[in-house]
DNA sequence: TCATTTCGTACATGCTCTGGACTAATTAAA
DNA sequence: TTTAATTAGTCCAGAGCATGTACGAAATGA
């Protein structure tokens, strides 16, 4: 019903085409133009044309002659241009802010976290920590010869994202922040837009990208931290379902006579697998102020006494998995991914949790299902979420480089 | 990473532009040239060469003049023309075939439903009588001066729609069955290729296309009959996941500890609130064989008791709809839909299940997003799916006109 | 040294959208 | 009744982009 299919003209389709090439270059890496025109179909000579633009625009590179195959005359390779422009990624969290500049070879330039207590502090000074970060990354990509194109903000909570607001995001104690003109006012204007988008959904992002490699495809993405939250990738590309809240995965029930959650819901699985549940059941003091991801943090606490054989803890964390399968078998059931990752905090808890997870994932999946699923946990670092939005804006750019080339590429405006 | 961008060639883009403007056309049905060149952003000239190649096409017909503004020369509306192509939808259930013939303007030309008991009956026979099914509905499109230009069949199953393949339909009893193949067998060849889908998913379609209306975006729509399954639709679009098998809702764990599944899994909400568990727990006998969507099946003698205040019945449907609302509420947490629509046998039973199914939804859902949910009841009949594949079928053709139009429309193959 | 093979570019061609000029049909005003 | 204004739709040149053939460039092998 509702289709949204666009008119092409001449300058849709030359962007659309230069992505097609650009995309093709990013995959087979040292490629000819030859063989370029053979996978994409394009002739020669549109191959030709399409890559001297991108070659104009610094997205593309040539690598100098190379032999292919046996006889005939050598290709020149061409491939993607990492030293030329970069997307920033940046992340607000409860407890640390993040920034990393990611080049469009994805290669990581910068990475950069700094230990921050955000819980109830005023959204403008948190921001204004935030741009201060950024213009560091800013500053370091320009010492590499990098130009940052745009930039993208990991945020924990729902956000409306055409409008730049934040709805609500609990942890932090916002509620309606007009966080995209709050970063406006303190950054450059870049050439693309700076957006914004959940920290669940880009960590997902940063796994498919940085993670256990491109052999993902379709996967749930478990995001634990403070709360617990998922990022669902089918085929690729992140579902944000309707209305970019889909993936709340901790607010599934796991027990409908369970205690009352803050959402007004009850027996969510926050209640017995977020961050403070296990550590209340564990007997550890839940201290926010000190960073949960530093060493001294109780997160830290938690997996000594795990270590240590500490049974209340071994329990909590148990029953913990238990719920988080319970509920990921659901979201197997409707979503239908390959791949279940562990991240956030059940990425350190995995050696303990995961035994409890796979039981109650496989109670809760057919049999055929199950069979074909796999559960993985992240090897990825508290800044996921950061890395995944600087993949954003380098995604964006290989799905659209036309954004970044001269005004010939799209005539009539759209 | 999996982008899937297809190179543009000038054939792709005039395909593309027809797809637009037929697409406007039919949304806005009596339209003038001059006002869909302002939709669409196209220039007159543009709009005139493409309406015109539709109308050439017989998807398109002018309606002769009428004033649209207040001066100036009158508009020759135009809109889509019904009386030339349509789309044939098909059906197999447990207890009946269905076929349906719909129109390019969106009318029902024809609809048939016959009983059949297909419970383990041989493929083979099943398919040989709908295609019997459907050569009536050709026949009588025929008589109307239809050409079906395409089927869909829609299959209580698990699919590999590539392969054209049957998975299982564990209530049919089918393993592995080609049934592409056997239907093509049977069917006269089509100008479109003849394609399945999931019953729930067509359902789901079918809702959106006949059902509550336009306004639905986003939502769930459960198609409970013998299985319990969901269709989603996000932007009215239907979600099938990775591998095609998302909105399983019935094999969603509403309670842990209850009996096993015949899906290996355990505490199913279709052990609880499936059509045998919902008899069984009411104290009816379930013979199959007897139509279940007919006068004189076990759901009429269910309905007659929930009718007659019968608390075993009323119990059991209750608690039906509170599994289901349960499950339900993982799926609102996990898809983020607008709209949860109870279809199959859910919908004869929704006066008496409804409200256990919104209190467990509304405990599973929070505040803000329960607050923004609506529930509403199906309308449509059994066929729901067999309407859903036909409106497949127009929405196939609606959405790349150029499939049914001569050849210079596509002059580079693509 | 020369045929062969493969890579990449040049130039003419064709398809499709754009844009301004023009005709057509109607209402409002003179 | 005539004339100006307004809107609809078509005609025709023009521009953007991909195609296809021809051709020069750079390697291998005989």
């Amino acid at each position: 019903m509702r289709n949204e299919i666009m008119p092409v003209r001449h300058g849709t389709m030359r962007a659309r085409n230069l992505a097609v090439v650009l995309g093709e270059i990013s995959r087979r890496q040292p490629v000819s133009r030859a063989r370029l025109a053979d996978v994409t179909g394009f002739t020669k000579t549109t191959v030709s044309s399409l890559v001297a633009a991108l070659k104009a625009a610094g997205l593309v590179r040539e690598d100098g002659p190379v032999r292919d195959g046996e006889r005939g005359r050598p290709a020149t390779a061409v491939s993607v241009n990492g030293d030329r422009v970069a997307g920033l990624g940046l992340e607000v969290n409860v407890d640390y802010l993040a920034a990393c500049v990611l080049d469009l070879g994805r290669r990581i330039r910068h990475r950069h976290i700094v230990a921050a207590d955000n819980r109830g502090r005023a959204p403008e000074r948190v921001i204004g920590a935030l741009t201060d970060l950024a213009e560091r990354a800013i500053a370091a990509a320009g010492d590499q010869g990098l130009t940052v194109a745009g930039a993208v903000v990991a945020l924990p909570g729902t956000l409306d994202r055409a409008g730049g607001r934040v709805r609500t995001a609990p942890n932090l104690g916002w509620h309606d922040v007009a966080a995209g003109d709050l970063l406006a006012a303190g950054l450059p204007r870049l050439a693309l837009p700076a957006d914004q988008d959940n920290e669940a959904n880009l960590a997902a992002l940063g796994e498919l990208w940085f993670g256990d490699g491109p052999g993902l495809g379709s996967y749930v993405h478990v995001s634990g931290e403070i709360g617990v939250g998922a990022g669902l990738v089918v085929d690729g590309r992140v579902f944000r379902g309707a209305h970019g809240f889909a993936g709340e995965l901790g607010h599934v029930v796991v027990d409908p006579a369970g205690p009352p959650c803050a959402c007004g819901g009850r027996g969510c699985l926050e209640q017995v697998a977020g961050q403070e549940a296990i550590l209340r059941a564990a007997g550890i003091p839940d201290t926010v102020g000190t960073s949960t991801a530093g060493p001294d943090g109780p997160l830290a606490a938690l997996v000594a006494l795990l270590r240590d054989g500490d049974e209340p803890a071994l329990a909590a964390v148990r029953r913990a998995g238990e719920a988080l399968g319970q509920a990921l078998s659901a979201a197997v059931n409707l979503v239908d991914p390959d791949t279940i990752v562990l991240g956030g905090i059940f990425s350190a808890l995995a050696p303990w949790a995961s035994p409890a997870v796979e039981e109650a994932l496989g109670a809760g999946t057919g049999v055929v299902r199950h069979a074909a699923l796999r559960l993985t946990v992240s090897r990825l670092g508290g800044d996921a979420a950061a890395l995944g939005a600087a993949a954003l804006v380098v995604e964006r750019i290989m799905n659209d480089p036309a954004l970044l080339m001269e005004a010939p590429a799209r005539p009539h405006g759209r």
